[in-house]
DNA sequence: GCGCCTGCGTTCCTATAGGATTTGTGCCAT
DNA sequence: ATGGCACAAATCCTATAGGAACGCAGGCGC
């Protein structure tokens, strides 16, 4: 159907081109990370074809590729709904995992870091100080991001594959809850402080005291989220 | 016609009903996890249709969950093939990511452990120590099976969502390792020890011990793996 | 001989068609 | 009024067809 651009054999494509259903898993990931798809919603594989103008073939693929991060679920026979909210018990059992994992993420980050990945980092906590913080999603949507870019270029910088594998599976939920976890930012001076923590520990080439950093502030994290949101 | 009985009134259909895709993947997993489809080898997405009798378009969906799992690798337009073989850095990644993760699990399947799940523990140490380990494939796929259960069922015992997906993610890739890392079984006596010093440990009902001896057994795997294949 | 290109088979990729299943609605019997 | 059945629409699931890209072999020019 998209006769005009048949081949990307224009000046300098990308080295590995991309396909349809890497269109549609992109379009499909950026709906659920910035809440355009809400938690329990249907995701039907006919509908979405007909909202991207693809087929479903390519729409299946990708939604295929997303059950196996979580963040949407399938019931055979019945399709795809968006994985629902949070419960109290989903977001502890989040954190006890993040926590085996970001520490030892810091540690090694720290002692593997590249000057080009510390720039990186302290852009991230750059944005975070800048980013603002109003009342409506579109508002605080940049410092959300933030949020996670730091997250996950630490778990980038440990260049360990598998440790970054299991990061961006946490992260893609904790972006999630941190959309629909009811709670909007109120803590964001502290959160804050605590990233600069973990930057200064990792621009001071101290992976103890990085990966101590980081526990302490997934565990205000979780401490602040639960004071917060004492519901369910 | 009263015939209200659609497809699946045999008695106790499961819970779950499954479609092609399912059984391709499953079928796709066993071939991956016992051997039969080697590291490197191309898994046509047309060829595997054949061979299952089936259409292409189930097969595709399989893959692209395998993709996931990082036991396939695809590249856009060229097809999937099966990751492959572990260099010395991967395998040094993949132990690091199992001392970060499994002495958690072990420690939270102590403390949460049931009486059913230290059964199922016993007897995948019973089932380690009376599997054959001989020369040939087929002997020591047992061993293999037992030794990969007996980590399955702590992290499953773990009761964290987010540590299990991690976990089996690894898994997986470990199961593969073993398989194809080159060695065969040449250190199944010591294996044995710290797999039953382990469950000594859970069935004791110490966990900060049940995670020291994971550690302790995870870092003499790695000891010994990497003193047997020096190659690379 | 070496490099390039041209043709052909294989494979991937997307669209489409049709069967199977679920869900929602309305009617009928109790 | 309530429960159950039948019918209809929407959706999922699988198969199939055809276009597009890749890999390879063979031939041509240098």
């Amino acid at each position: 159907m998209p006769a005009p651009s048949p081949s990307a054999a224009r000046a300098g494509f990308p080295v590995s081109r991309q396909v349809l259903a890497d269109h549609v898993y992109e379009a499909l990931l950026e709906w659920l990370m910035d809440g355009r798809l809400e938690p329990g919603a249907a995701v039907s594989i006919d509908g979405m074809a007909r909202e991207l103008d693809v087929s479903p073939t390519p729409v299946r693929e990708a939604l295929a590729r997303l059950e196996h991060t979580g963040m949407v679920r399938r019931v055979a026979l019945k399709g795809y709904r968006v994985a629902p909210v949070f419960t109290r018990e989903d977001f502890a059992e989040l954190m006890e995992a993040r926590l085996s994992i970001e520490p030892v993420n810091a540690r090694l980050a720290c002692s593997r870091m590249t000057p080009d990945g510390l720039d990186a980092l302290k852009q991230a906590v750059e944005d975070l100080k800048t980013a603002p913080r109003g009342g409506t999603f579109a508002e605080y949507r940049s410092y959300l991001e933030a949020d996670e870019r730091f997250h996950q270029l630490i778990a980038a910088q440990a260049n360990n594959q598998f440790l970054l594998a299991a990061y961006n599976t946490l992260g893609g939920q904790i972006q999630r809850f941190r959309l629909f976890g009811g709670v909007g930012i109120t803590d964001a001076e502290q959160a804050i402080a605590e990233h600069q923590a973990v930057l200064d520990a990792m621009a001071g080439g101290d992976p103890e005291k990085a990966a101590d950093m980081m526990t302490e502030h997934v565990e205000k994290v979780r401490g602040r989220a639960m004071a917060d949101a004492p519901g369910d």
